[in-house]
DNA sequence: GTACAGTGACAACCCCGATTACCACTTTGT
DNA sequence: ACAAAGTGGTAATCGGGGTTGTCACTGTAC
């Protein structure tokens, strides 16, 4: 394994190194999403890459590990502006909340279809690492709603109970519904998948027990 | 191609294929969820169904054959149960007639926990055929929940509006559910997906518009 | 009893694609 | 300018596994 010491063709070497992964991801995207993830080779990456597949091993240990990366950085970016936007917002009502979540999470998700097909059709059932991940963030989402879930109930708009069955099944319904959108031809309405879960949600924690 | 004229070894030629075809099936349900799809070679298979690799391509093109296959008859088996049942309460109210409808599919598909470990994990994204399938038993089920949302609104226990993409989000809420039920350890208890299904269906259809 | 058709197992073939060894080029230090 | 080290691309290797050719066996018809 070779380390970079210093700067080299006047780019530093690690950064050289960032570009080429970061256009692997890109190139990943693209082509597990229109040819399938099993069905792209790793010399396909990297030509539209632009990389040598010695550059490709240099970055990953196997084509898994991208789908992986992607499929991380998917949920991650997700997470992040749902974060953020309800730091903004901790002491509104809760239907704004979830309202709030729910459109910042479908905006970041729709932003380009190759996500949902990506993190919800070619990410499924790939490995026991692959699944583990998807459990992983599965729980922090559902922990996610369960949470406002319980927030409703502490306002007395939703009845105090467990919520944990409802938010798994609800992130099922947001699962489905973009898996939907994603393969629909003619594209559907992003608005209309928010609105849709929305009014899911809302009835599904202000249910009386 | 051969083709059996008379009976041999006092079996008809027919029926020893038709076993040997039921023997693949049963073996391909263990190994696809048991090692995973793609991770199951064809030797695999006709090693545990003990036939040769002959007789495989004598009843299957490819092992995407046996995917299809086994995905229709889970879809199919589940279709069957709940048609039939349906079919003697024509005239009961629509909360029965929902309950019914779940639970039936339910027990139709936890009667084996690799039903569902195959039938929405691993014969997910496997190739645009598969994808076509699947896309037609959610247009199936869906069009199934929203023939009973129509009928409830119909009997004025729901407002009458829209409910395709609401169908299409119950659908992937049970599969969500049923998902992390044959997923779980330890095992979760059937019923309380079923209850749970049952309670975000009928909160989902006779939420206000 | 003999010829013939159906049946099935084994194993070789062959292709595809992941991995890596090797070499050529580029830049830097002296 | 030359040596040394970093960098990258190409091409050969190597293995896995899908597919099929061949052969042996079993049962049937005349």
């Amino acid at each position: 394994m070779t380390r970079t010491k210093r700067a080299y063709a006047g780019i530093e070497g690690g950064q050289r190194r960032a570009e080429r992964r970061e256009r692997l991801l890109l190139a990943a995207l693209e082509l597990f999403t229109s040819r399938g993830y099993q069905q792209t080779k790793i010399v396909d990456l990297c030509t539209m890459a632009g990389v040598s597949t010695r550059n490709f091993y240099e970055e990953f240990q196997a084509k898994e590990q991208l789908l992986l990366a992607l499929h991380r950085r998917i949920n991650a970016e997700a997470l992040r502006r749902v974060t953020a936007v309800l730091d903004t917002i901790t002491d509104a009502d809760v239907v704004t909340r979830v309202r709030t979540l729910l459109d910042t999470f479908v905006a970041s998700v729709t932003a380009d279809p190759r996500l949902p097909k990506l993190a919800y059709v070619e990410a499924v059932g790939v490995s026991v690492d692959m699944e583990r991940q998807h459990r992983e963030w599965l729980t922090h989402w559902a922990k996610f709603i369960e949470a406002e879930a319980r927030h409703a109930a502490d306002q007395g708009v939703a009845p105090a109970r467990d919520y944990r069955l409802t938010a798994i099944a609800l992130v099922g319904a947001i699962t489905g519904l973009l898996r939907e959108w994603q393969a629909h031809t003619p594209p559907l309405a992003a608005d209309e998948i928010a609105t849709e879960i929305r009014g899911l949600m809302l009835a599904a924690i202000t249910r009386p027990a």
